[in-house]
DNA sequence: TTAGGGGTTTGAGGGGCGGT
DNA sequence: ACCGCCCCTCAAACCCCTAA
């Protein structure tokens, strides 16, 4: 495996570990590790001339940008002389998916064209778990009760990331996009799963290894960012 | 007839921030 | 320093439908 998803797993794996804590879900704690990694992986492809504000990274907090049509704080802002040239949103999905999932979808559309049209650089990146679990009727803050069956993770669920990724230029499409899926093991430690294991079709197959895989995402990413600048 | 899939709506709680 | 407000995110709650 390459160094950069081995680094990526350790990142998730302290996401993953701050979000099992109490109150977890909610605290932006779980944003931390990951967000920092791609922020730094990020930033040592670029010279100096460019800078990064996320979380975990120089004094911590997210850019607010100026959207189109309302104020955003971006995940991962690439800034290159303390303009905004480019930034990456992220997203880790760790329960209760298939209820949510035009939720995210619809939230990604709009999120994009906010950021898109004021001309720079957007990129989503989303982490998927193949197996997700499900939890329901919960009292108070306390996570509900996990159903028996997780969530098994299928063809149509990728479908409209796939249908966006291959539509035209507008400003709704996000320049770049990127999917992984994990699993967690017995000791809660993430690994990327076989895209065999799943109802996948080959042409999705090869669109989430190929195009939506890590490493292409952050080299686009890059080339996406000397583009704009 | 029930469990789960899939969708929409609601809101808990973290955290930032401004006022005092 | 502390409060209170507000914004945001992530799911929990709620809903309908269908297959077994």
């Amino acid at each position: 495996m390459s160094k950069i998803k081995q680094d990526f797993l350790v990142a998730i794996k302290k996401s993953f570990s701050a979000y099992n804590k109490k109150g977890g879900a909610r605290s932006t704690k779980k944003l931390v590790p990951i967000h920092k990694f791609l922020s730094k992986t990020i930033l040592k492809e670029l010279d100096r001339s460019f800078s990064i504000k996320s979380l975990g990274i120089g004094d911590g907090k997210e850019l607010k940008f100026y959207g189109k049509y309302y104020p955003k704080n971006l995940d991962i802002a690439v800034l290159k002389d303390n303009a905004a040239i480019a930034t990456t949103s992220f997203k880790f999905i760790t329960s209760n998916y298939k209820q949510n999932a035009n939720n995210y979808f619809e939230n990604l559309l709009g999120e994009t064209a906010n950021i898109r049209r004021r001309g720079i650089g957007f990129a989503h990146f989303l982490v998927l778990r193949g197996h997700t679990p499900y939890f329901s009727k919960n009292k108070g803050n306390l996570r509900g009760k996990e159903r028996k069956n997780p969530e098994i993770l299928n063809e149509r669920n990728l479908r409209k990331y796939i249908k966006l990724f291959q539509d035209l230029d507008f400003p709704h499409k996000p320049d770049l996009l990127g999917i992984c899926v994990l699993d967690f093991d017995e000791k809660r430690n993430p690994f990327f799963v076989n895209f065999d294991d799943f109802d996948f079709s080959d042409k999705t197959k090869d669109i989430l290894q190929d195009d939506f895989s890590l490493e292409n995402f952050i080299e686009k990413f890059i080339l996406l960012v000397k583009l704009k600048s």
